[in-house]
DNA sequence: CTCTCTCTATGCGTGTGCTGATCGTCGAAG
DNA sequence: CTTCGACGATCAGCACACGCATAGAGAGAG
């Protein structure tokens, strides 16, 4: 599980880090809103714990900044001030809890698994084409429940035709998506790979479903 | 919105319900435990507002029942005493926030507004696959009723595998989840703490749940 | 100091990726 | 219809990167 600590007091931010640590809760620490903010939507975090009073950006902009850009990371408040309003006008402005300084680790701990417990994702949906599916999550492959082993190139290689299905995709395009743009070898790799592809998905299945369209490149059609 | 009040002072829950309906949060009453158990079985409630001091059923007891009876309803505690244990043992039990008396009316409505749009969330209170278990509130871990034992890194490793168990996460994935993105390491510790994981928890019971999938990661599997 | 935990560093085995040559097939032009 | 050229398919085999195990150094707590 990991938090994101939003504090300007270094030694305190440092110190409840530390204490979370000691839970199994791993932190990383911004010191003011900007960087808070850039940390927020880059990671992938499980909660943020955010000071209101911090220099560059208060609290409460940083929490209507990431709502509106549709990012649901939950959000515990430290409120410092022994007003109620701090409170109650952060939870409207989309915060999710809010914690009273001072505290301690324990309730915070505590707090933050109750968190992290309902800001579940939801599943990554399959890919399907005809009876073929692809699982990204898992990226398992099965054809008419029967499930197919793939290395991960031919994995790559699958991804991309069965997303852009019935598309056809030229050789450099698969070359793109599966090799990246760095690849310096012989193109005809891209042939190599739709080759493993059918022997394992189409064949066995006296299917055709990976056709070649001459000239222009390859499909996946049900 | 519907609240259920279980408060044995009667004066002050007329109060806050009054308080309450003046927000448009319309609040039923219930004076002992026995009593508010019953209501919260029957009714179509938003949330529940529970002090913990009652007369028949304790607030701790009534909330690990609703728990063990697979009601959600998300449930606020009053704690009266000063004390910090009383509010990690109810978000522990199954309770979703707790307000400390005395309180203010803004701030509970605030509060229970705030509850009311999560909803209520099945929420387990174990994380499982197969029959490996493993508990983020005590961070124990077991498998056929064995207990294993976890040093804190293998905890955030497993931990993060199982909450997004049966998908496959990438070394990357992992290092960000269990290291934090300031890791700058050698990125093959990955590697070394799967082995760990499953001398621990796999060997011994001669599964194989923690599964290596060339080339894009690892996944925990039934 | 001792013990635990974390991380680095090494070597090894195996599955996978890729090359290069050869064989097959399609289509257009004569 | 036949022929020829270009494009695509297939195969064998090698090199290597990936994942695993293990030992031990370093840091920190008791």
């Amino acid at each position: 599980m990991r938090v994101l600590i939003v504090e300007d007091e270094v030694r305190l931010a440092a110190s409840v880090a530390r204490g979370l640590q000691a839970d199994g809760i791993y932190a990383d620490l911004a010191h003011d809103g900007r960087d808070g903010l850039w940390r927020a939507r880059e990671g992938n975090l499980d909660a943020i714990v955010l000071d209101i009073m911090l220099p560059g950006m208060n609290g409460y902009d940083m929490c209507r900044t990431l709502r509106a850009e549709e990012i649901w990371t939950p959000i515990l408040l430290l409120t410092a001030k022994g007003g109620e309003f701090d409170e109650v006008e952060g939870l409207e402005l989309g915060a999710d809890d809010y914690l009273r300084k001072p505290f301690s680790h324990a309730v915070l701990s505590a707090r933050l698994r109750a968190l992290a417990r309902r800001g579940k994702s939801p599943r990554p949906t399959s890919l399907e084409v005809g009876d073929l599916e692809l699982d990204p999550g898992t990226r398992h492959c099965s054809r008419r429940g029967k499930k197919i082993t793939l290395t991960p190139r031919e994995y790559s290689v699958l991804e991309v035709l069965m997303r852009r299905s019935p598309e056809v995709l030229t050789k450099d395009e698969i070359l793109l998506s599966a090799w990246g743009m760095d690849f310096e070898g012989d193109p005809n790799i891209v042939e190599v790979y739709i080759g493993y592809l059918r022997r394992k998905i189409d064949k066995p299945f006296a299917v055709n479903s990976v056709r070649t369209v001459r000239g222009a490149g390859y499909q996946v059609v049900a």
